[in-house]
DNA sequence: CGTGCACTTGACAAAAATCAAATTTTGTGG
DNA sequence: CCACAAAATTTGATTTTTGTCAAGTGCACG
């Protein structure tokens, strides 16, 4: 999910929003809560999921600096949104917007949400592959190339989320993740430095797993 | 997706836009096509969907009557569409977008995009689910409710796409879904008069396996 | 320097993919 | 309206993958 502001708005923004900090693992607020506030990460790494009845969780997103979070649906936000990591963010009240929507931003909106739709079709059309690998692998690629595109360094991939995050997110369990990364590596198609840092060493099967020429 | 358009906006609609018809099987438009025109669903069915670049298919979405379709970026398309019966729909060349954009409209493309931004991850959520019966289940409940919310008859679920189509949305083969229905139907759960016609003959454990309480 | 949490790994059962054949439906041209 | 071909669907047999449960390992943090 990229810029919603321009730099320029960012800073206009930031004369009247508040920053707020997020311990990792903070709670930053909960599906059906009355949405009151928008927000915009500065710095951090956040998800956002939604809880089955059955106590099953599902992310349906992860969000990274720049990105804008809190839709709601009838006053009360759609998912619930926790802190993966020591988070900033500007939080911006709704009453705030009412009033300052003028028409360029209103057009920065919708260029968003088409991209977060575009998105939010990539992850589906991730969970929807059947293998473990090819969906670990597709969604390494996602982080890589947030990352490129975010001129971060290209040689190795940083994985800021835990197995059992990326597990909710590409809709398996923990145990298969963990069994995907062990053959990725097998194969010398990955090598990991850490459990966050993970490099890949044959191009041309990774692609081919993510099911990308590009 | 819902409606973007009232009944003024439709009508006046109506008067600057062509009324095009495709066959069932046609393919309105393909994934990077020049994107000129947006569509406005008068009746019948649609599938967006993507190629994977070995050929395989996967389903973005179904597209009923009062959809509107035709998501672009940088001017072309970002799937392919296809009439799953026979289709009429409006066709708004974009020249005309650009000209006729009001706020009120802007408003409604928002409110249009949040709404299909929330079914793409309910599809994620779905697609996320282990057990294709479970899949199967919440499509179903997906098309019931869409079928109530327009006020047609409930005790039957109409399913105007075929089984591989199905498959395709909910991410397995075709095989499984057979299956699937053949185990619904077996435990007593479905009851269905054709093909595309099923009725709910035990709602508990209907709404149990879709996973949610309503 | 231990305790706990995150992760790995193994064993097994269960579910799903795959391949293939049989059967039903549908559409079409007489 | 019928016969037939083509397409869609069901079903079966088999193989693979995955979920599940559980035990073991290692790293991080107090």
């Amino acid at each position: 999910m990229p810029q919603l502001l321009s730099d320029e708005e960012r800073s206009r923004l930031a004369a009247i929003a508040a920053i707020v900090r997020f311990k990792k693992g903070a709670e930053i607020y909960r599906e059906s809560d009355r949405a009151d506030a928008v927000f915009n990460i500065i710095s951090g790494v956040v998800k956002a999921y939604t809880c089955g009845p059955d106590g099953k969780e599902h992310i349906a997103a992860f969000l990274f600096p720049e990105d804008v979070f809190g839709l709601a649906q009838e006053g009360r936000y759609v998912n619930s949104l926790k802190a993966l990591t020591t988070v900033t963010a500007y939080r911006i009240p709704v009453t705030v917007l009412q009033s300052r929507l003028d028409a360029a931003l209103e057009f920065h909106i919708i260029a968003k949400l088409c991209h977060e739709l575009r998105q939010a079709q990539r992850h589906a059309f991730l969970l929807a592959s059947k293998r473990t690998i090819s969906k670990l692998t597709m969604f390494l690629q996602m982080l890589e190339q947030l990352q490129t595109a975010k001129g971060e360094s290209t040689s190795e991939i940083y994985v800021p989320m835990d197995r059992s995050d990326i597990a909710e997110y590409i809709g398996t369990t923990l145990a298969a993740v963990s069994r995907a990364f062990r053959t990725l590596t097998a194969r010398g198609i990955l090598q990991s430095r850490d459990r966050r840092h993970v490099k890949v060493t044959d191009r041309d099967a990774f692609e081919k797993l993510a099911g990308r020429v590009k």
